[in-house]
DNA sequence: GCCAACGTTGGC
DNA sequence: GCCAACGTTGGC
């Protein structure tokens, strides 16, 4: 894909849930779950198979980027909501009318020293990646290809 | 564990 | 369609 086409994306998790090392065993998961619209739309309308992911640790200490992935799907129907006994369970979710959609995403590489959100914050030409600004919850967020460029130059 | 920020819900 | 109440997120 031509690289002006390719975007880059921020996905949280909590790694109690599902972490870097987990996506490392697998190789590849489904990225499910997601319940906010917002996030909703940046998947369904924007994210395409390639674009490149910074795997973000949330809620614990310290928060960090613990390393990279990649979009490898395009995005479908999250069959999770399907299901009343998962806990992303939606009864307006169906079949003929889903709701929320999941890609699935591949390993890329763990960063030997997480990059954590003190040492984002701190460093200059970062300072409006949505991860720093204030009361950003988004579990999906846009990286610009400068944002993108910076990160990974950190651990290089 | 606290609590600010934010999204969602539902009564009106 | 407004907005108060409520639930959730997530850094601290």
């Amino acid at each position: 894909m031509p690289a002006s086409e390719k975007k880059f994306w921020l996905l949280k998790s909590e790694p109690d849930c599902y972490s870097i090392d987990d996506l490392q065993r697998d190789g590849q998961t489904f990225w499910c779950g997601v319940r906010n619209y917002q996030a909703r739309n940046f998947m369904r309308d924007h994210m395409k198979v390639g674009d490149g992911v910074l795997y973000y640790h949330s809620s614990v200490e310290p928060p960090s980027v613990a390393g990279l992935a990649e979009v490898c799907s395009e995005p479908y129907p999250d069959f999770t909501a399907l299901n009343p006994d998962d806990d992303h369970f939606d009864p307006k979710h169906t079949p003929d009318n889903p709701i929320w959609v999941m890609v699935d995403v591949r390993f890329t590489k763990k960063f030997d020293q997480p990059i954590t959100l003190a040492e984002i914050k701190a460093t200059p030409g970062l300072e409006t990646m949505v991860l720093t600004q204030r009361g950003s919850r988004l579990s999906v967020q846009p990286v610009t290809a400068t944002e993108w460029e910076i990160v990974t130059a950190m651990r290089e």
